[in-house]
DNA sequence: GAGTAGCA
DNA sequence: ACGC
C-alpha cells in the first residue's frame, strides 16, 4: 500500500479503500444513520450551528452543545446508545493505527456540498499517544493542515473517495479543517456529498 | 474558539 | 476581527 508522509506524523494513504470496500462502508454508514440519526452540532456558548451534521459509533460519540464539546456513549437526540463499529472500520483501525486497543469512537461527519470544517484540534480525548485515523467517502475535500499553533503555516491536500490519512505521533494535535468540498468529484452518494470517518482512542486505556 | 465576515 |  502506498502512504504519502504530509508532515512528521501525518500520513496519507491515497485509495486506501477500493470502490467495492467504500460500498461495503456507505451501506454499513446507512444502517448506523438509521439507528442514529445525522444530528447538528452547535457552538459552545453561541449556539451557532455547523455546517456538517455528525452522527458516530463505537462506545463514545462527540457531541457539541451550547453546554460544550464532549464524548458520550449516548446519542444526544434519540438518548440510544451509539451504533457497533463496523468490522470495516475495526480493520482500518488496526492496519493504520498501529495502536495496541480498540477505538473507542468512531466519529462520522457528513458534509453537504457546500459544508466545512474551520481549522480545529482534536483534543478532547485523553489518549493523545493514539492516532486518529480518517477514512473519507464521496466528493473530494479541499483538506487544510497546519502545525500545533494556529498560526503555523498551512498547506492543503486532496482528500478523494477511499482515501485514509493518520494523525499521529508529533501530528496528533497538529490545526487541521476543510476548507470546501468538490461538488460532483465522484458518484459514491446519489445526492452528493462528503463521509468522512475518524476513528479515536477516547480514555486512557486501563 | 470544530462559528462567520471580509479583505489582501 | 468579531463576539457570545
Amino acid at each position: 500500500m502506498s502512504s504519502i508522509t504530509l508532515s512528521p506524523g501525518l500520513v496519507y494513504y491515497p485509495d486506501y479503500l477500493d470502490r467495492p470496500a467504500q460500498e461495503r462502508l456507505l451501506q454499513s454508514l446507512r444502517e448506523i444513520t438509521k439507528a442514529a440519526p445525522l444530528f447538528t452540532p452547535r457552538m459552545p456558548r453561541t449556539g451557532k450551528p455547523f455546517s456538517v451534521r455528525m452522527t458516530g459509533c463505537g462506545r463514545l460519540g462527540w457531541v457539541s452543545d451550547k453546554a460544550g464539546y464532549r464524548y458520550q456513549p449516548t446519542h444526544p437526540e434519540t438518548g440510544a446508545p451509539w451504533p457497533a463499529m463496523p468490522d470495516q472500520v475495526l480493520r482500518a483501525w488496526e492496519s493504520l493505527g498501529a495502536y495496541p486497543y480498540p477505538p473507542d469512537a468512531c466519529l462520522v461527519n457528513f458534509y453537504e456540498p457546500a459544508a466545512r470544517m474551520g481549522m480545529h484540534q482534536d483534543k478532547d480525548e485523553e489518549a493523545f499517544d493514539a492516532p486518529v485515523v480518517s477514512l473519507s467517502l464521496g466528493d473530494t475535500a479541499l483538506f487544510r493542515y497546519g502545525g500545533l499553533e494556529r498560526t503555523d503555516p498551512t498547506r492543503s491536500v486532496r482528500l478523494r473517495s477511499g482515501d485514509a490519512i493518520v494523525f499521529g505521533g508529533p501530528a496528533r494535535l497538529i490545526y487541521h479543517g476543510v476548507d470546501r468540498l468538490m461538488p460532483g468529484s465522484s458518484d459514491l452518494l446519489p445526492q452528493g456529498g462528503r463521509l468522512n470517518l475518524t476513528l479515536r482512542k477516547v480514555t486512557t486505556p486501563l
